[in-house]
DNA sequence: TAATAAATTTAGACTAATCTAAAAATAGAA
DNA sequence: TTCTATTTTTAGATTAGTCTAAATTTATTA
């Protein structure tokens, strides 16, 4: 068994190697993680002599596969709980991740299955993230970033890269939420803003690090 | 901001002060919380610093009305969160304490009123312990130890002391839940066990030590 | 390729929470 | 009331997780 510390080091490796497919290195989990370098070094030996990382000084992690059954069951954890908060206790999806930090780690053979039932096995998370299935299987959706679209093409936002509480609320303020639909007006070269068409009403205007975090379906 | 540990502390003096009607001995704390007399002497002093306790060396603890505060609002989460597992998630009432004991730690400033809500503010946990409402206000319920009711006399089961898993799976076996009906038809001084009638059906003898367990109402 | 910069690991220290063993204080019995 | 048993506290160690500073290794650049 494992401490919620140790959990959350396995899920900071598991982002940083899906992210840039390859080895996760010290530096890069100690900024994931926002702690010392040499806490992060400490650890990793600690992980590896439990089985759950292969680890070589000086040449990053990566987890075995018990560390990634372990990591993907986190994040089953993580989206269901923001899943019922905000379908069952009705809170807004800019609230729910810190409470999903904790809830993640909640220790017991069968829960998240019961959730997951009683959730009606929900496929995505309150924002737009996949949810594995008890045997770590994601749902694959083809989504690409918002600054892929081209002038004049449109689509479905189905999905956002950050889930910061601020980044959320600014979206609301857009009025831009899971479903939306968008249609791009205008591409400024000058700094990579674009102006959208949403829902075939109102027009805005948002920044080109806004459409990064954007994923939308054609 | 409190630890889990500390949370914990809290819980047991609360739990030892309400049963003994006095100051938590450090023996008393240490055989609840199954940790040396060592460690709780030392626990004690940190509590008090943080203004959770009155204490007084040699003389035992006491909450102070912070800590008195903080430990109903976990005995409110850890009923609320029982009630939640057992009528959402379909987990029998042997099953949800230990899952409790985690949940009641999830720190939210707002998780366990909307948790309230959507379970319609139920007065009661799945062993019919009183859940405080958010102002730490118990329903106080009229109930009786088996043990006081005469022969002939009848009542309603509705609260357990002991909520081990063993004892309540016990329970189960004998046909005994909250709201079943019980008759005393013979209380046997040798030994002080009673033969029962239960929902005025089937006859069944229970021992001295689980009348004790049970509370029932006239 | 040699020097320098950056990344990583090691060394040593700190805190929370725990323990065992020893010392001190309180309570109970003669 | 004095001795003894029990309870409680203190002393000293240990482990997980963290830090800063120093040493080491790897990468980059001249
Ligand atoms: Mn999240
Ligand atoms: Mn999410
Ligand atoms: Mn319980
Ligand atoms: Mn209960």
């Amino acid at each position: 068994m494992l401490s919620s510390t140790e959990e959350n080091y396995l899920k900071a490796i598991y982002k940083i190697s899906e992210r840039d497919n390859k080895a996760a290195s010290t530096n890069a989990i100690s900024s994931e993680m926002s702690t010392s370098a040499a806490s992060v070094s400490d650890m990793l030996q600690r992980l590896s002599s439990k089985g759950m990382t292969h680890y070589e000084k000086y040449k990053g992690v990566t987890l075995t596969e018990q560390g990634n059954r372990i990591a993907t069951n986190l994040i089953r954890k993580h989206r269901l709980w923001e899943v019922f908060l905000v379908e069952k206790l009705n809170f807004t999806w800019d609230e729910v991740h810190d409470m999903a930090e904790q809830l993640e780690h909640i220790q017991s053979p069968d829960l998240v299955n019961r959730l997951d039932q009683f959730l009606e096995y929900p496929k995505f998370d309150p924002h737009g993230d996949p949810i594995p299935d008890a045997d770590g299987n994601f749902t694959h959706r083809r989504q690409i970033e918002l600054t892929n679209l081209t002038t004049k093409e449109s689509g479905t936002l189905v999905g956002v890269q950050e889930d910061s509480s601020t980044f959320l609320k600014y979206l609301d303020q857009m009025g831009l939420s899971l479903g939306t639909e968008l249609k791009v007006l205008e591409k400024f070269e000058f700094d990579g803003s674009v102006k959208l068409l949403v829902n075939n009403k109102e027009q805005i205007t948002i920044s080109n690090k806004v459409c990064k975090n954007l994923f939308v379906k054609k």
